[in-house]
RNA sequence: GGUGAGGUGGCCGAGAGGCUGAAGGCGGCGGUUUGCUAAACCGUUGUAGGGCCCAAAAGCUCUACCCAGGGUUCGAAUCCCUGCCUCACCGCCA
């Protein structure tokens, strides 16, 4: 959510930076502003009336301990009663509306974002590694695992159905091992502290990072009389760690690193990746989050990017890092480093990281708020978060670029302690 | 799922229709005292939204907030309804 009084006194400045996105918010602002005005308009007569029903109030009570009849001060009273309700429902009604404008708005890009309409106009940033070279075809990876009988789609699509995957053996194996690795560089090398969240959330916790009210069809909601929605991924639970809590200033930066399984409808991306495990409904995700002064969060970000290419580079996995331009961003975030690993099959870079600075964007829905020194006003927090990484695409980029003639599969040095030792998956392992 | 007891400020804890933004205590902050620490004493101490003022901050002022949402009433922390949560016991269960 936006600054309210930021957005009414910067209207121009507002609306030219979000028309960078690709969109017109003229119509949008226009409304906000329309709600903000009547909504002031409104505000000082319910109050005048408020006061005033308050010392009648006083009055009557007063009468009443000497004993005088106050019947006509009552009767007053009464009428002006009335005339609150009413007020008081036209305020509620403008507020409601101004609250959903409010919500529907995505977030002001940072100054260093490049302005674009589209994923072509990502700057690269970084590179890291070089691309293997092999003396067969590359194979993609659904070829690799269902040859190798670690990766079926077919039986996943029987009881689930599409964009579902089973995998086992050594497959269900190198997810563990993965998960296992990429946790315990986060938490001891890099600082954060491990958290195990629920996977199932309410509507306040997807309306605090954004996901709510706007994206309720990218969601899965559970049948029945719950409200509860599967997580899209564990940047919701993490952050909402602290929604409505006011945090010593002190203790910032707090860094949250959690494995969790990821739920996601797809809706509208039918044509999308439909063979193999790039997108698909569940998928496992190692996040990390952190909780910020806003003076740090943009180094944060720089560090909390390094984190997850860490990941790659320990895995000798070849990445680049793009800047994400306006027109490419999400919903909430001011700034995003999208990391993309390199898939031997594709012959191209595919993400595997995106890795944000939401600034106070969700701070402010979530209500999370710190003390600098732990005393003065409470002001909002920054928040980021970032894939410390997909662990799907991760076996993915593993299988693919770690193919040999055989259909064997190398195993990166890093992992093999994870996979007890393993050096290579063989066919039939 | 059943039964009972509860949810009041940073924390503990009073209040049971008007004089209560809320006693008292603890903690925090400022001060007095002190060689230092402690103690004692004095003062102060929530959040949000309006208005005035305004470059801004401060200041002044109003309104709201005693788990949440409704209701009764001229007036609700206090009465009624619904929901959520906590605790205890029972039942069921990985």
């Amino acid at each position: 959510m936006l600054d309210p009084g930021y957005v009414k006194d910067h209207l121009p400045d507002v609306e030219a930076r979000l028309r960078t996105r690709g969109f017109d918010p003229g119509p949008e602002l226009a409304e906000l502003a329309a709600c903000d005005a009547e909504r002031r308009r409104l505000i000082p007569l319910v109050e005048n009336l408020k006061r005033d029903q308050k010392t009648a109030g006083e009055a009557v009570a007063r009468a009443k301990k000497e004993g005088r009849d106050a019947a006509d001060v009552v009767a007053a009273s009464k009428t002006r009663a009335a005339e609150i309700r009413e007020l008081e429902a036209a305020l509620e009604a403008v507020e409601a509306r101004w609250r959903e404008r409010l919500l529907t708005l995505p977030n002001l890009p940072h100054e260093s974002v490049p302005v674009g309409t589209s994923a072509a106009d990502n700057p690269e940033v970084r590179r890291w590694g070089t691309a293997p070279s092999f003396d067969f075809e590359p194979k993609p990876h659904w070829e690799l695992g269902a040859a190798l009988g670690i990766l079926d789609f077919e039986r996943a699509t029987r009881m689930s159905g599409a964009r579902f995957a089973v995998l086992s053996g050594a497959g269900a194996r190198l997810e563990r091992a993965l998960i296992d690795f990429m946790l315990d560089l986060h938490t001891r090398d890099h600082g954060y502290r491990e958290v195990e969240p629920p996977f199932l959330v309410n509507r306040a916790a997807l309306t605090g990072t954004g996901n709510l009210p706007k994206f309720e069809q990218d969601l899965f909601r559970i049948a029945g009389d719950w409200d509860l929605f599967l997580i899209p991924t564990a940047e919701v639970p993490l952050t909402n760690l602290h929604r409505e809590e006011i945090l010593d200033g002190r203790l910032l930066p707090l860094k949250y690193t959690a494995y969790t399984p990821c739920f996601r409808s797809e809706a509208g991306s039918y044509g999308a990746d439909v063979r193999g495990l790039i997108r698909q409904h569940q998928f496992d995700k190692v996040e990390l989050v952190k909780f910020t002064t806003p003076d740090s969060s943009h180094a944060e970000l720089e560090a909390l990017t390094r984190d997850a290419e860490t990941v790659l580079e320990r895995l000798g996995l070849p990445y680049r890092r793009v800047l994400l331009c306006t027109g490419d961003m999400g919903f909430a975030s001011a700034k995003t480093y999208d990391i993309e690993v390199w898939l031997p099959s594709q012959q191209t870079y595919r993400e595997i990281s995106s890795c944000s600075n939401t600034e106070a964007f969700q701070a402010r829905r979530a209500q999370i708020r710190y003390r600098a020194d732990g005393t003065g006003k409470p002001q909002f927090v920054h928040t980021l978060n970032g894939s410390g990484l997909a662990v799907g695409r991760t076996l993915i980029a593993i299988l693919e670029n770690g193919q040999r003639r055989d259909g064997s599969i190398a195993i990166p040095p890093a992992l093999q302690p994870y996979m007890g030792g393993v050096e290579a998956i063989e066919p039939g392992s």
